[in-house]
DNA sequence: GTTTGTGAAGGATTTCACAGCA
DNA sequence: TGCTGTGAAATCCTTCACAAAC
């Protein structure tokens, strides 16, 4: 349908876009022009409205963006006019606290399902989901229609998590375990490994010194 | 120091690196070459050894890499080899599920402080830590030499945090609110926003149906 | 012979500047 | 006049291919 690739770049950027625009609307305002949504972004006018064109022409010249219209289009192509369900599998104290976040729902994504292999796990209930055995994690994906799994095991379970999911037959992974998981073409992963990011930004500390004097003294 | 600019691309694959190098030398081995580390990071020799060439000349032609002194390079340039003290403001269930999460500590991560602003909160202990008011704030992240905060606090009230966190010195901050905070640029800032990650990999999947019938049958 | 180190080519992404339209 | 839409330029990053070193 699209004419061209659309860069990856771009496509991490439109849940942003989303967001912000979903908050200009609950404040109330109608128009936005690219200038003030790339201060709201810190991004810039230019980059906004290229990012935009990869999708069709969604703004009058002169005038801006209409920020319900806008959103409604920033929201169906990237897929979420419609609730995604979710698996948790591993429901130690890392998943119980994923299955305890409120910010997927809002989001739409719903967590509907919960694994583990521990006997004193399996049968608890977190949230109000009932934590099933691992075993059962085929089955409950395709009657559940799972889309997406979340691995919250650790790491020397994960890639074996992921193959089950895999087979099971979803096709986006949401990984919280610190290795990178070996997935065929067509699967995505994410991850989410907070170590990696400090680790990181040290980079770019590492000339600080930790005796330094307190400012205002 | 440095003949070149450094790409941020290279330094956010430096802990990766270190990661396996870590493992390599753990599971008893000595010598690496650049194609067996490419495989075990799914990455290409050529990368591996062109990031590498930013910061030295670390391997032997016709040998490869010595494990061992490799991974005391790669941390000394990326600043791990010594421990940095954080913060974490909001002492929530992230905040909690954050101080408890196991991963930080041997990867250099100390955290040793918490900080809240409602009274029944402040006064507990997780995992060891006392969790002070935000006031103290300020004096604590002086005395007790913190250089990262890292933000479990709502949405609404994390662009203050960080300004608070600003004017104390912090360089570098951790954020799991869901916006982008406006900082200085000498602040770094890493986000972790697990529903913008899944929001991105909707887009790839928008064209599954969530009728499929059980592959199976 | 093997594997590193690296300039050069290629590709991806961002920025720029301005034409086009309300 | 004001702001979008968009090729072209510039920049950033990755891949390639081979000379150099062991």
């Amino acid at each position: 349908m699209e004419k061209q690739q659309v860069p990856e770049a771009v496509i991490s950027r439109l849940p942003l876009y989303l967001r912000v625009l979903e908050q200009l609307r609950n404040d109330g305002f109608e128009v936005v022009n690219s200038g003030q949504l790339a201060t709201l972004l810190h991004s810039s006018p230019g980059q906004i409205r290229k990012d935009l064109t990869y999708f069709g022409h969604f703004g009058k010249r002169g005038e801006g963006y209409r920020i319900a219209e806008l959103a409604d289009n920033v929201r169906q192509i990237i897929g979420l006019d419609r609730v995604w369900n979710a698996a948790v599998i591993g429901v130690g104290s890392l998943g119980s606290a994923v299955i305890n976040y409120p910010g997927f729902e809002p989001a739409k994504f719903r967590i509907v399902a919960a694994f583990d292999r521990e006997p004193e796990i399996i049968g608890t209930v977190v949230n109000g989901i009932h934590v099933q055995d691992i075993s059962e994690l085929p089955e409950t994906v395709v009657r559940s229609s799972i889309s997406i799994g979340i691995v919250t095991v650790p790491g020397e379970y994960a890639q074996n998590v992921a193959g089950l999911l895999i087979k099971a037959g979803i096709e986006a992974i949401l990984n919280y375990a610190p290795i990178q998981l070996r997935t065929p073409e067509h699967v995505k992963v994410a991850n989410i490994d907070p170590v990696l990011s400090l680790q990181s930004m040290t980079y770019h500390l590492k000339n600080t010194r930790s005796d330094r004097k307190i400012p205002s003294l």
